[in-house]
RNA sequence: UGGGGUAUCGCCAAGCGGUAAGGCACCAGUUUUUGGUACUGGCAUUCGGGGGUUCGAAUCCCUCUACCCCAUCCA
């Protein structure tokens, strides 16, 4: 990763490199084998693979597979199947958490011994009692006092199988009123007798997720544990779990991210799962469906979905992505890629009464602005189609193509005209009766002169091959569909009848095609023969004019009124506070939100008021704590602060009397609060005194705007913003010792 | 009601005290035998709200608000 912008995942590996922390970066992508994988997962695949080879590290494929229930060989394989597609390599390192049963168990057994882990034996209902709610505090059970040998004795038993499931449990021994309510006494293990896909029916308790998946990242040497949002109160677990063991390190950590949504469809595995089952969609890889499985038969490409996972970035903040970005990503990586041919969806039959015989049209599959060779005849005759909404007998304002008095250009061939529009009895338009010019063939010398808006496709009625096409649209109509009463009646079209030109069938230059002027379309893998094609729509063209004819019903409002927000009340003060607040505010000159902060915070009340007896500036000193100081505590217990109220008073001291500047004192601030010197010596030894003089700065002022003529410019020009450009700029020349005042006034002045 | 998170353009998203990146979408224009592509330009005086600190705040402090996660023997 060199000059790229970098991800907070990125960005904490590179330091954990720098720092020596690990020497290699281990990732995992670690799903449950029970369900297809879904865009989601190819975030997650993308992240976890995208990091270890950007960090030449590795990333292993780990299926945690601790619930026998649920689990089958069929979704490893669509697992192993999705990393492969995407274009990873997890090399040997393959693994099953169902392989470390035995070395979890170990590690059960070692936490029973050191007092840390018991066996419960209370209901289900009993332990989901027992553990309390989110205000009030759980209590234990009274199992949690068996003694060390009674619960290996019953853990081992458990193993055995010489319990129903549900008789036992083994749990951590933590904190029953912990405020993170997965702290409270987790479970480690059950007991399930069911057979595992995988280890057969040699166990019949399973180590809970918790348990097992800490482990799992230690036994592997993970090093970055990336999983999404939703397990952030797991992290508690997991990091109790591997310090109790006290196990050899380095020992992996946990980060979160959020996890991926799209708008107009679901992600979650429960709702994809009734969707299927339901027979709403066509099974897992109905290219309606958000799966990786369904994307690939869409048409998607690889690229264009890794593309896509890197254009919306890594972060911590639940989000909705627009599809139109998936969209975009698909388009930006068939354009250069795919030939284009002729296909027509709805024919119109269009007879060229002048023209006679029938000749071959030399056209190549790729536009000027793709650099790709490669050429196909195209069948031209007497009898042709085109697409039914390139002709109108009434154009609406801005119509190119074809009309009563407007020309068109058949694409890769002649200029046509219409001379009659034939109808049915019902009046509907079932046919074009025209007329071409010979002069105006594509690739030759165009003699013709005549102008036209447009050229549209065509196929030969003779020549052309019938098709099944089949048009996806969204699978939901709403943007945040909340179950299948939000399913889009419309989002499968199938035209049995489409027309398309033969050398598409009969050369098959590719599998994906763009259909001129309509979109790109891939062949169906599954459905495709050659007796009957089948092609699915992968994505419609940007199409500029559709969206104006549209445009008139969709102008809704926009005026939005900023949101309005309701204040909330705060607390009020007790008595002693007020009167705390009052003696501040009235004696001390401090102003209503120091003053404030002060009175409610004991702490920092003490610290002020200490600090006041060696440095009576109150004002200055009130700030200090109330800002800085308190910042601080965020982080750093009030006993572990390694500086004291008097290097706070000597701090303010310097700056009431102007030796350093308040910019100045936040350094000092910062270095004090690391080492514990004092300030007074920081600033000595780090020769902080500010320059106030202004025959020394003038000069470096001179030399930036001598620099910088462009923004010297910019600003004249009213810029105003840009003058904390050259203050800065003036400061950090300086080391950020020049007194900010003086600069802004002699800045000013110079830029005057 | 406790704990843990998150808020920057219509949608994603950088930014970590000194000129509000970028992509998508959108709007103009140029090129074009695809109303595609490409190219050019326009799109946040403001970062959830309100205060405070500072010469200077999206960034530091206080406070309020909204949303998400946690009380499965699921992961």
């Amino acid at each position: 990763m060199n000059n790229k912008k970098k991800d907070f995942l990125r960005t904490i590996v590179e330091n954990d490199l720098k720092s020596g922390k690990y020497k290699e970066i281990v990732t995992r992508f670690p799903p449950e084998p029970n369900g297809f994988p879904h865009i989601g997962h190819a975030k997650s695949i993308s992240i976890n693979f995208g990091i270890a080879r950007d960090y030449n590290g590795h990333c292993n494929l780990r299926m945690d597979d601790t619930n026998p229930t649920k689990e089958d060989t069929k979704y490893v394989e669509a697992l192993e199947d999705a990393v492969r597609w995407l274009g990873f390599d997890w090399g040997e390192n393959l693994y099953f958490t169902s392989d470390y049963f035995s070395q979890i168990y170990d590690y059960a057994v070692q936490l029973i011994k050191m007092g840390k882990a018991y066996v419960d034996s209370l209901s289900e209902d009993e332990i989901r009692e027992y553990r309390g709610t989110v205000t009030e505090p759980g209590k234990r059970s009274k199992y949690a006092n068996r003694s060390i040998e009674e619960n290996l004795d019953l853990f081992e038993r458990m193993k055995k199988g010489e319990f129903k499931d549900g008789e036992h449990v083994l749990r951590a021994k933590i904190d029953m009123s912990a405020a993170n309510m997965k702290m409270r006494d987790p479970l480690l293990y059950r007991i399930r007798h069911a057979h595992h896909f995988r280890a057969g029916d040699e166990w019949s308790i399973y180590p809970m997720y918790d348990f097992a998946h800490c482990l799992s990242d230690y036994i592997e040497g993970v090093t970055h544990s990336i999983c999404t949002l939703e397990f952030e109160n797991n992290r508690d677990i997991y990091n109790w779990v591997l310090d109790t063991l006290e196990l050899k390190p380095p020992r992996p950590y946990q980060y979160e991210f959020a996890r991926l949504n799209i708008n107009y469809t679901v992600m979650s595995k429960r709702k994809l799962l009734e969707l299927v089952e339901g027979g709403y969609v066509n099974g897992w890889d109905d290219p309606r469906l958000p799966t990786i499985a369904g994307y690939r038969r869409r048409g998607y490409t690889p690229e264009s979905i890794l593309n896509f996972c890197d254009q919306i970035g890594i972060a911590k903040a639940n989000s909705v992505v627009d599809v139109a970005q998936l969209e975009f990503s698909i388009r930006d990586d068939l354009n250069p890629k795919v030939p284009r041919v002729m296909c027509v969806l709805d024919p119109l039959k269009v007879t060229i009464e002048n023209y006679e015989g029938s000749e071959e049209l030399e056209a190549p599959y790729y536009p000027h602005d793709v650099p790709k060779e490669g050429s196909r005849k195209i069948p031209f005759s007497k009898e042709l189609y085109i697409e039914r909404d390139d002709f109108s007998e009434n154009p609406p304002k801005g119509y190119y193509r074809l009309t009563p008095e407007q020309p068109v250009r058949l694409r890769h061939g002649y200029i046509i005209t219409c001379k009659e529009v034939i109808k049915d009895a019902n009046g509907n338009i079932v046919e074009i009766k025209a007329e071409y010019y010979p002069d105006s063939k594509s690739g030759t010398k165009d003699t013709s002169g005549i102008k036209v808006k447009s050229a549209i496709q065509w196929v030969s009625a003779t020549d052309a091959k019938k098709i099944e096409v089949r048009l996806y649209d969204r699978l939901f109509k709403t943007e945040a569909p909340e179950g299948i009463e939000d399913l889009n009646p419309n989002s499968l079209q199938i035209i049995k009848n489409a027309l398309i030109e033969p050398a598409v069938i009969t050369q098959k230059p590719d599998e994906r095609f763009q259909f001129e002027r309509q979109g790109y379309f891939y062949a169906d893998p599954v459905d495709y023969s050659d007796e009957h094609p089948v092609f699915n729509k992968i994505v419609g063209l940007k199409d500029s004019w559709a969206k104006k004819t549209k445009e008139k019903k969709v102008t809704t409002s926009k005026p939005q009124a900023k949101k309005v927000q309701i204040d909330g009340e705060v607390v009020p003060m007790s008595k002693e506070e007020q009167a705390l607040f009052d003696k501040y505010t009235n004696d001390l000159k401090l102003n209503n939100e120091v003053a404030n902060t002060l009175a409610r915070d004991a702490f920092l009340c003490d610290f002020f008021e200490e600090a006041l007896c060696t440095c009576n500036a109150p004002v200055t000193l009130s700030n200090i704590v109330v800002n800085e100081v308190a910042r601080e505590l965020k982080h750093t217990e009030a006993k572990e602060l390694k500086f004291n109220p008097v290097h706070i008073a000597q701090l303010a001291k310097m700056i009431e009397e102007d030796i350093i500047s308040s910019k100045i004192a936040k350094q000092v601030f910062e270095d004090m609060s690391k080492s514990g010197e004092n300030p007074a010596q920081i600033v000595e030894a780090k020769g902080l005194v500010q320059i106030s003089d202004p025959a020394q700065i003038l000069p470096v002022i001179d030399e930036v705007i001598a620099n910088n003529p462009d923004n010297v410019a910019k600003y004249k020009a009213g810029n105003n913003k840009l003058f904390g450009f050259f203050i800065g700029q003036v400061l950090k020349k300086t080391g950020g010792k020049a007194n900010p005042k003086i600069v802004n006034a002699l800045v000013k002045q110079k830029l005057m």
